[in-house]
DNA sequence: ATAAATTTTTAGACTTGTCTAATATTTTTC
DNA sequence: GAAAAATATTAGACAAGTCTAAAAATTTAT
């Protein structure tokens, strides 16, 4: 039975090694995590032994496949708790990451899976990332960011990478979500903003927002 | 910011006082809480130091009007949670508890409201435990013990005051559930037992059982 | 290829909530 | 109303998870 401390740490492992796939490195951890360096050495030591995770003094860490196991079962439930706010319980999908950190850690297995169930088994959660099942298995989605669209091409919506509030507040307020099909109308060299147009109208997104938002392309 | 461990001495000192209403001593507390009582008398302390307890040494303690707030606040999102997992979930009313003993932690108050609305603000939980309001105000049922039942008289059972699996699971497989009507028909002298009858069939329940049911008696 | 900068680890300390053992207070009993 | 029993508190210790400051290893730059 793992400690909360525990689980988020094999949670942010998980994460920063599927960014970049190599092994994850103290510092990225203790930023991620919000904690000193030394704290995740302490840590990582604790997980090693425990077997959760494949740690060499200043090599870095990945997960073991037991910690890639724990670490996906977190990850379904905080998903899973998502598309609950969200699609019973009247949230939005800026509020709900906070509320989900808490309730992922919730241990009863007959509590997901009755959830999921309850939910009819959903394959993404509200900001389109999907949602391993009981095997920890998950579709990987076909999409690009949309700052690699060139200009002419098209697709939908179907993800953020940032899910910040701030971020998801923003785009809200322009009006994208999820499913909205843009159309890239011009590509600004000098900031990498993009013109884009959907609903009969067109914004100019920066390059922090392009990098953000996943697409899935038309064709 | 309360922890989790705070929470729970708060709730049991509620629920301990409003047994037998005066002030809750330290060894009933470390036995509900399964704790020694040197460690409930270090956390009586910080209680009382942050107004939650009002607590002279050697004399118990209560909650302050901001303790029994609390309390009440968790006790409120413990009995949602439970009528959550038996209406939503398919849980049987035994197994809810140790789950809602996690999710009555969980914090945000718009969850807890939305909780309400979305079960369609019920009264009480699956065991017939009374659910405060977001005002911490609750209905105080006319109930009695089954024991205090003389024969002849009728009721309907209304709720269990324990509600351990073991008891719950002994009351399903005689098939007693909340709603039903039971008839005395004796009560034995030599071992406080009754024979009750409902459905078209009696049963004798020991002086265990008829203790922890509770009954609105007919008329 | 060495010096400087960065990253990581170690050593020792602090907080929370718990424990055991010893002591103090209250309650019960005779 | 004293002695015995029960209850409660204090003192000191420990584990988990964190921290700061110092030391060690690695990477980068010249």
């Amino acid at each position: 039975m793992l400690s909360l401390a525990e689980e988020n740490y094999l949670k942010a492992i998980y994460h920063l090694h599927h960014e970049n796939s190599k092994a994850v490195s103290t510092n990225d951890l203790s930023s991620i995590l919000e904690t000193k360096a030394s704290s995740v050495t302490d840590m990582l030591k604790k997980l090693a032994d425990k077997n959760l995770v494949v740690y060499k003094k200043y090599q870095g860490v990945k997960l073991s496949d037991r910690g890639e196991t724990t670490a996906l079962k977190v990850i379904r439930k905080h998903r899973l708790w998502e598309v609950f706010l969200v699609e019973k319980l009247n949230f939005n999908w800026d509020e709900v990451h906070e509320i989900a950190e808490q309730l992922e850690h919730i241990q009863s297995e007959k509590l997901t899976d009755e959830l999921d169930r309850f939910l009819d088994y959903p394959k993404r959660d509200p900001h389109g990332d999907p949602i391993p099942n009981k095997d920890g298995q998950f579709a990987v989605a076909n999409k690009t960011m949309l700052s690699e669209l060139e200009i002419g091409e098209s697709g939908v919506c179907v993800g953020v990478k940032d899910s910040s509030p701030a971020f998801l507040n923003y785009l809200d307020k322009q009006a994208i979500a999820l499913g909205k099909t843009l159309i890239v109308k011009e590509k600004e060299s000098f900031d990498q903003s993009m013109l884009v147009a959907y609903d009969d109208k067109a914004l100019r997104l920066s390059e922090q927002a392009t990098q953000n938002l996943y697409i899935k392309p038309n064709s």
